[in-house]
DNA sequence: TTCAACACGTGAATC
DNA sequence: TGATTCACGTGTTGA
């Protein structure tokens, strides 16, 4: 891990007191569940916008910082810092969000727009995922986006990773590669870390000089304490370097922030933008041109650059016009040198490195879904990739298998039935069959082993009906259900009825059923004896009738063995379907019944339900 | 399913009296779950080992055989064809494992040991995966591996495909690549089939001759009925080939067996194997010799062949060192044409193909599990892949937390908080946890994702309370608790709060664990917001207070993760004591404070909470 | 030195 | 016809 504390130390560059309040890594854990943190640099400077409750400073002594690296007076940085948990879950939240979608986010606090969040992180924040991680800024002011602190955030990283040579020793870490989805449907490329990584190896960047571009950032005064309260355009940055002179830097620059943040690509830099890689692809025009005439100049140069280009090339794609011209020596017949007949053999040079540039894109992103990576190389990515897909295929079926046992045992024992069993087609194609059972929980008691058998075909009965011995002593009485329409839309139900299990939800399913909300309900209960009231609320226009509303609760209460009434085929065919495709393959053996239409089958029941939670 | 007909035609000539009893090709099923039958042939002629109860004649007249396509008489081979199911699972079984492979399988069932098939399948059985599918041969005498039946297979139906351009009509079938797991470890590259295919195409493979293989095969006299019953070597084949006459033929019998059947590299053919894919590698090489000395002799040749080597290249990789000397047209510097200086760029140049090819395997191998594909080129397939493994990660997310929430529903009914946690390690590493909830929770009810951690050790918290998102409007009240004593053993208690999931349980369970019995319960809610009017009654004589009524219930509102202050060993047992008989069998993980006695611990409790069902 | 892995440019094919 | 895709051979790394 010392080379994240060595990244942490560059990045401490960039926090202080004009600059960010703290900088934090986060790391994905092993098991893809959460995101822990691992460093942090704090900035030591009190917080502008900190609208606390005053005490931070009286606990300057009492906690430490949790940059313990640096010696600094604990300020109120230290405090937020402190108040990041330690871990937070990968799946939800915009951490997660950020890793997964490998953009960077920038990410402006103010007054009006941060309800989900607390006001103690009022101000910037800058989620810039890198290579293994994410790397987490914040200042507590309003800062506009920042190109140039994502490139150099992730230069760092990249830079970091390469010289401890990480990709090769530790695949857990690099393994946590991000995801980028976004650039799927258009040919961009987001994975830029790796693509640095990779470039990195290339020969051809003859101009990259030896020193690391970060270097090169702050001597160019681009350091990223240069954040000030000036909106700068994103690509204000590229107008401070000389193409002609500095061909390093702006590669570096390029390579940074190709990957668009936010997919801006509106910048003035370049008009005609394509519709799909345009951004790059324009890059590469513009770098043609520049090559071009770099070229001329500066070909002679290539030999004694090209010991020392090996471990600086950070963008060969962008520079590779220049190793066009780098390596022709041999002869002028060099196809490369081809395009000043025309440009088609350069068009097509263009579009194959657009292609190339894809390719490699999609299988990093790839690789950055698979948890468990054995080696870098693309054979190994597509191989985990494919050992990944048939276990998570693999999980499904098993999944799906435990949650039809599970749902079964539960329709078994709840002896109710309102299961939703719905196709959800989903965006790839692969139909997954999920089951909602809805009756369930709370409302089922739980020693009831299994008493149910199947007769008939439909019908589902109960064998020892005496659970909790009330029936057995003799009560049996007929259930009363009284309805009182309130007015048009609301009614009062109460029902008197003898405790049986499941008694309760059927009722509840019953006003589901009967298009009836249940706002409110009243349970009282003496021995074996329950009085529930219910106030129910008409859902829709439907009309119900306060005599059906009752016939129907009567029946209800009456036989337990059934639903309600005019639907007591589909429970009990429910109870029957679930035992009856227990082990059935998935996708086949759809139960018609389940598909019938029941108007809004859970969600007022949900209401209550939940409320019962 | 012409073509498949078509094919199976051509298939016919390796099924008759004296080879193969009969030909099936198996077709995966479009949900990749079943493989199904598609055609067959049959040979027609009576079985020489049928050891079965005799009475197959008596058959003959009852059934038809179901190779309808060819009318002949009625044998123990239609009887064996007729046995084969029309589906069967694909992942069980050593057909899909076959077809998932992509290797060949070559199946001798002698009497000692094929345990594991029923008897009538006594003989050889070879199962060569295809493009689209399987074919399965079968004959009733042991046969010795024959790759020259592989080969035929195999491009027959590349052949075929290709005639009928299947890969651009029909994604379907095309995506049903089959896959190959085993070639992952080792370098070996198994889906020759689209290898074929995608040399099919190359241009310069000049000295194939325009007729197909399997006419070669057929005029050479290597028509695979020469599957006798002496066991011949799979290398025989090669000896009946002249190489510097007949080119194609050894091309197309080295292309099909290029993939070395079950990995039996101790063939004569060349002794110096590699570790890895070596056997490829070996061909090259010998290959190479030979075709530098043919390309002396037929580079004239090259030109005139030019077109008509396209559709008829099947193994261009092992060809191009023709090809190598038949673009030299240009000038000698070409560095194909280096190798005379020396191997190391021909070696490169094989590796090279190697790893593409091992590259294209994978990738193939990779969108054959994929079920929706979009395009088939390598970008789509990446990106049909990308998408499908997230599709996947988040079905099975979805799933485990539908079956947590099953559990926990279930839990909330059955009142018992028995959380099992377990690490799955699955085969691929990644870990995967599993919460198997059995007597259930009680305390952790709806939808909460991996929230729980362990504190100390026997104390299970929440982490994240607001997952259902009813806090997220900003609601953030403070409970409301009031106590009110009727008498001395009544109180009325309201609750008003604001709904979390659990909150109606841990109050139910904090009177329980206060000595109160919850006689009378209303429960009203709007939005997100919950009053609950109890009704409780003193169980015994401990005196309770009121304000302690109340001080504990508004912890527990205020604080979803805690249990009630002082009591929760004694709810948490109740919990658990009430299912303790139910589901016994399972219950491993115990945490020990439900083991404490506490006397009557749960039955005015369940009282209420049977109500509810 | 060898070897595997890779990016690259190129010709060809396909649409 | 222009764009896109592909396989191929090559040079160049690092191991």
């Amino acid at each position: 891990m010392e080379v994240i504390q060595e990244m942490m130390e560059r990045l401490r560059s960039i926090v202080g007191p004009e600059s960010w309040d703290y900088c934090v890594f986060w790391k994905p854990c092993k098991d893809q569940r959460v995101i822990e943190w691992v460093d942090c640099c704090c900035s030591g400077s009190n917080v502008r916008h900190m609208n606390g409750n005053g005490g931070e400073h009286d606990q300057q002594l009492l906690f430490q910082c949790k940059d313990v690296a640096f010696h600094h007076p604990t300020t109120d940085a230290c405090h937020l810092l402190s108040l990041l948990p330690p871990s937070m879950p990968f799946d939800s939240g915009i951490y997660g969000q950020t890793m997964i979608s490998n953009q960077p986010r920038w990410l402006n606090f103010s007054n009006s727009s941060d309800s989900n969040f607390c006001e103690e992180n009022l101000g910037t924040k800058a989620l810039i995922p890198v290579s293994i991680g994410l790397v987490e800024l914040f200042v507590s002011k309003q800062i506009a986006e920042d190109q140039s602190i994502v490139a150099f955030v992730t230069d760092v990283f990249s830079k970091s990773l390469e010289q401890h040579s990480m990709l090769n020793t530790s695949n857990n870490v690099a393994s946590s590669f991000s995801v980028n989805m976004d650039g799927l449907e258009d040919g961009e490329s987001k994975d830029y870390i790796a693509q640095v990584l990779d470039d990195h190896k290339d020969p051809c960047n003859n101009f990259q000089p030896p020193i690391s571009p970060a270097t090169i950032l702050e001597n160019l005064n681009l350091s990223p304490h240069n954040i000030s309260d000036n909106h700068m355009h994103p690509m204000n940055f590229l107008q401070h370097f000389n193409y002609g002179e500095n061909r390093s830097a702006k590669n570096m620059f390029l390579e940074g922030t190709r990957e668009p943040m936010m997919m801006n690509h509106d910048d003035p830099f370049d008009p005609s933008l394509e519709d799909n890689g345009g951004f790059d692809h324009e890059i590469d025009m513009a770098l043609q041109g520049q090559m071009m005439s770099d070229s001329n100049n500066k070909g002679h140069l290539m030999d004694p650059l090209e010991n020392n280009s090996k471990k600086q090339g950070n963008d060969v794609n962008r520079s590779d016009s220049v190793s066009d011209c780098s390596d022709q020596n041999d002869d002028d017949d060099d196809p490369k040198c081809r395009r000043r007949n025309g440009k088609p053999q350069s068009k097509n040079l263009i579009a194959e490195r657009r292609r190339r540039k894809k390719l490699n894109d999609r299988l990093y992103t790839l690789r950055s879904l698979v948890p468990k990576i054995t080696k870098l190389d693309r054979a190994s990515i597509l191989k985990d990739a494919i050992e990944y897909v048939m276990e998570l295929k693999r999980q499904v079926e098993d999944l799906q298998n435990e949650l039809e046992e599970n749902s079964d045992d539960e329709d078994t024992t709840n002896n109710e039935s309102t299961i939703v069993e719905q196709e959800v087609m989903h965006g790839n194609g692969s139909k997954q069959k999920r089951r909602y059972s809805q009756g369930h929980g709370m409302f089922m008691n739980g020693p009831q082993p299994e008493a149910y058998s199947v007769i008939g075909n439909n019908e589902v009965t109960k064998h020892n009906p005496d659970v909790d011995g009330a029936s057995e002593k003799g009560q049996q009485m007929e259930p009363q259900v009284e309805v009182a329409s309130l007015d048009g839309n609301e009614f009062f139900v109460k029902v008197f009825r003898e405790h049986k299990p499941g008694g309760f939800v059927r009722l509840m399913e019953a006003f589901n059923s009967l298009g009836l909300e249940v706002t409110n309900v009243n349970v009282t209960s003496f021995r074996c004896l329950v009085l529930n009231v219910f106030k129910v609320e008409r859902k829709d226009s439907e009309m119900v009738q306060a005599d059906h509303v009752r016939e129907s609760l009567l029946e209800i209460t009456r036989n337990p063995s059934k639903g309600w009434p005019e639907t007591s085929t589909k429970a009990s065919e429910n109870g029957h379907g679930m035992m009856d495709h227990h082990h059935h393959n998935h996708n086949h053996h759809h139960h018609s019944h389940l598909h019938n239409n029941q108007p809004k089958p859970q969600y007022h029941f949900n209401a209550m339900y939940q409320v019962l939670n």
